[in-house]
DNA sequence: GTCTATATCTCGATAGAC
DNA sequence: GTCTATCGAGATATAGAC
């Protein structure tokens, strides 16, 4: 996170401690203390750059909300066939959380508890973007279905299905490694697995068993 | 909740209402003040009943814990088909959900915060008992791919997909139904079509393309 | 068992020295 | 810009009347 903004080091340690604190406690459960030590300073300094907690919270969501619509939506925009777009979906979604499980974690916590700061966020989004992450997969789906390239599912559905399945191994990490202690060993290696298994289950999923129904024009 | 347990009348409203509030804003964000003003009592009572807050949550947790993992076991002990457990598990497990959503939502926090509660309690819990529901999903997906009836897919991560494409329904729906308003308009319909969804993708998605590769012996 | 009142502590936020 | 010290609100928890 923080890649390019207009942050000063010591601002870019909070926002980076905040980040991780909010993802794991939430907006409520977090503690000011815990950031500052965190980010190696104290209390008083995070009230000197972000003036509050309410602030620091909204400026932390804010950014990675824009972060990660952005992220999502780019390999949607491709030209490429369908099961092509969906493998590099499912890919660049799995690494983004590699990289940053908060992201998703803070996204849920909002959720959570009624999603006070992300509703109107994503209202206001969707509002004034024509080509959004959620929007892009659903004409994808629906391209494909009237191509005759996969069967006639639910798009929207299958856009839950799709970030769901790929989510909820960052979110239940802890769970499943008690449940299978070698996620926890190699991570990576576990990630890499949970890419090639989420594109071979969903995309057989969304094929036809025999032969295409239709020829395409 | 609380359906089968040795609590009067006052411990299951405080119960139940320390489950919601719990499930919204985590063990650290939840507010005595408000758990018993939502069981409509006084904060003295909850202390009187629980002594402690933390008390409470593990009370709390480990009741949703246990009734959790048995409703998940019980589908997956049946004499079916595979294909019919796969839809009577995602079926009772939807089901669960949209009776409980707070379930997945404290499980989700647990594991958030680093799973201290959790943890320790699903490691004892394997220990101890042989026929828990991971281990049943598992064994059904292996004997059916050792019967030929499905594809050789790895039955850990469909544990992990299936469960994951389930509870993220729940766990994102405010930030779903921003998207899809019809979501929220009509949750028990959404719920139905969701059932279908994730049984018509996923059975596909384990089923062979085109005709089994083996003979039943 | 259930309440009011209060003790004690912790948190967010600010004042002021450097 | 960064720190220490501290205020005041709000949190958990307890005492004690009924």
């Amino acid at each position: 996170m923080t890649d390019a903004l207009a942050y000063t080091e010591t601002e870019e340690r909070i926002f980076d401690a905040a980040l991780k604190v909010f993802s794991r406690k939430g907006k409520d459960g977090a503690r000011m203390q815990e950031i500052a030590e965190e980010a190696g300073i104290n209390k008083a300094l995070l009230h000197y750059y972000f003036r509050s907690k309410d602030r620091l919270y909204r400026a932390v969501f804010s950014h990675v909300f824009r972060e990660f619509m952005g992220a999502l939506r780019d390999p949607l925009k491709e030209e490429s066939s369908f099961p092509e777009i969906l493998r590099r979906f499912i890919d660049g979604f799995m690494s983004i959380h590699a990289e940053h499980p908060e992201i998703s974690r803070l996204w849920v916590l909002e959720n959570l508890s009624g999603a006070p700061v992300v509703g109107p966020m994503l209202k206001q989004y969707l509002e004034e973007n024509a080509e959004t992450a959620p929007r892009l997969f659903i004409e994808r789906v629906q391209s494909a279905i009237e191509a005759g390239e996969i069967r006639a599912v639910d798009p929207f559905h299958t856009f839950i299905t799709v970030i769901g399945a790929c989510v909820f191994f960052f979110l239940a990490f802890p769970t499943l490694s008690s449940i299978n202690p070698m996620l926890a060993m190699d991570r990576d290696g576990a990630i890499e697995e949970r890419k090639k298994h989420l594109f071979d289950i969903l995309y057989n999923g969304l094929a036809f068993r025999h032969a295409p129904s239709t020829t395409t024009t």
